[in-house]
DNA sequence: TGTTAGCACTCACTTTCGCTGAGTGCTAAC
DNA sequence: GTTAGCACTCAGCGAAAGTGAGTGCTAACA
């Protein structure tokens, strides 16, 4: 059954007072604050018909009403209005994440600061990763005698690099081979290339040096699968200037969720954003963790020219200012993927 | 004046029931449970004595005592007996730290993440860094054309890279020479060797490539400066599990303290830790920063291969289970130690 | 038939008030 | 010097009463 223009116009301001006051609203305040032309009575009698559609739930009998979360599922999808920034919003928010960044860590905390700041809810940002990706350059150094630096560059651009033991007569020169001998074998290659019978070959043709071959080998299939999908977790305290989280084992149950990265990163992994829309919203249950059902979570994919990517979002209640976070969202998103690209790819 | 014998053990006995309970002891409580053979009324004359010289606070008229700052210093300093963790207890606390590390950044975190599931306090970890770094190794890798990937290595091991834009025609060989060219100039320099005149004669030998060698070498006294002492704070949420921090504007306060490395940072650097002691514990105000005056603070300084340091430790309340954390840092700041041995220098 | 005014009713929240019990300080006896 | 006894204090708890925002229903009005 469709909701009549006049039930859209309601349902819409109490979402909105709620948001705002975070006190269930009650037909007197809609009548007063709202220009709608109805009486409070009247109100009433549509604010019943939400009830009973589902839209709204009563806390108690002589409470106000407060959405349900069917009510926010249909705010979110059909009511809600952009927020928008003034250009010069938008221009300090831009400002304001445009330092000079010397390692993929900082940019991403930053990004975390800001996305907390903006919005006042705790904010996620996950560090870029990709799919499938191959070798582009691989480099051995060695740095004393004794002590070997690998250096790997994925086709993405990631740099990795590791510090490793090695006997103390191999020098400059059997370095320098190896190195070149690994490069050409493996440079252009992904992990599944790495069958076993091709390592196979290329531990024999330098067999002396298996076992150095073998660490190096290891390394390079741990930068290419890069399993440990890390997320930054900013402004986590920021949940506590909600009223909904007043209540200490609330908060304390939050927090220590919030705390743990495995957490957040099996919520992300649950928490797929679908194909043609750039910004998912879940609300409440729809979060899929059990734990975090009254909470509700916004999260939208960046990449970095067509390959990295990853995702950037924010955590707070269910009464959340959506319109807001969806929007400051947007900014953070486009000029993220501005600043990564420059960083990784040198676009300047 | 000195504490007599007895006046110390009845200190003693209030400071660790109320380390336990957190609320304010009164006497009838000593004389039940702890086997002084004193009666209540004697410890009552004891205690006013002992608050008189300002050892004990009261709440107020009809409640127990409580420990005053100076109270809890003399404890630490005089009567805490070390915490014994017995040998299973130690096997598995250094076996929680053993893992596959392959960044520095998940060795800090993870044992930021164990201090704080040993303690139940929030933890903090600080990158390891050191005063003043020579260049050990500088190499330049070409990895496609048009961006060059630049990697340094300081003497005490610590690695960082940069990818960096070139104009189009410059080719492998070019890059070699440069590189070749600029590691004989500048290894085993630290950064207040690289004098404006020194630069100057640098950038003159191969003036065509000027704005390279200018982008590198700055890149260079940025790894050597690393200005940047980054700190990991791990299980912030621990806070709560204290009484004293039920209220939620306290909460609140702490926590958003805690949220900010750079409040963190500050704080760290104002409490520095004396050359003849490894742990430093500050009380209440001792600890400098007036956002903190209700809680403390221990440090540990850890150290790798004599060169690198840093702190690590925990915040928590007043009422701290001082014996306990102490230990606790002790264990996890000699395996860290050698963790990062191993990781940056080899030592297998 | 849709809208509104009026009224009785509900119920969370706040305030008040007295009670309870843990704790103290003082005094007198051992 | 130690202890028992007693009067006094005061935070915390719970019951009771009061307050007010909000609802649902009914009847009258346009």
């Amino acid at each position: 059954m469709e909701l009549s223009e006049r039930k859209r116009l309601i349902l819409q301001a109490i979402i909105e007072d709620y948001i705002q006051t975070a006190e269930p609203v009650g037909s007197r305040n809609i009548a007063k604050n709202h220009d709608l032309g109805l009486s409070a009575a009247t109100i009433r009698n549509e604010m019943a018909d939400l009830e009973e559609m589902g839209y709204l739930d009563k806390p108690h009998t002589s409470a106000g009403r407060i959405p349900s979360e069917m009510g926010y599922r249909f705010y979110v999808d059909s009511l809600m209005q952009r927020y928008s920034f003034t250009m010069e919003e938008i221009a300090n928010l831009q400002h304001s994440m445009d330092r000079k960044f010397m390692r993929l860590e900082s940019v991403i905390s930053e990004i975390s600061d800001t996305i907390s700041k903006v919005t006042n809810y705790p904010a996620i940002v996950e560090m870029p990763s990709c799919q499938k990706s191959r070798l582009r350059n691989l480099k051995m150094m060695l740095i004393e005698r004794g002590i070997v630096l690998i250096v790997v560059v994925t086709e993405e651009g990631v740099v990795r690099n590791k510090r490793m033991g090695v006997a103390e007569e191999i020098d400059y020169e059997i370095i320098d081979t190896i190195s070149d001998f690994l490069s050409g074998q493996l440079t252009g290659l992904c992990a599944d290339d790495l069958t076993a019978s091709r390592l196979m070959l290329i531990y024999e043709a330098m067999a002396q040096y298996g076992a150095l071959l073998k660490s190096v080998v290891e390394f390079v299939l741990d930068c290419l699968e890069d399993s440990q999908n890390r997320v930054y977790i900013g402004g986590a305290s920021n949940i506590l200037n909600n009223p909904e989280f007043e209540n200490i084992d609330r908060a304390r149950k939050f927090l220590s969720f919030i705390d743990s990265h495995e957490n957040i990163t099996k919520m992300l992994g649950t928490n797929e954003i679908d194909e043609n829309e750039h910004i998912s919203i879940k609300i409440g249950s729809e979060n899929g963790v059990e734990e975090m059902n009254d909470t509700s979570l916004v999260i939208a994919n960046y990449s970095v020219g067509g390959k990295l990517h990853g995702k950037i979002g924010i955590i707070g209640p269910k009464r959340m200012n959506y319109a807001r976070v969806v929007s400051s969202l947007e900014v953070i998103n486009q000029r993220l993927g501005e600043i990564l690209g420059k960083m990784l790819y040198g676009e300047d």
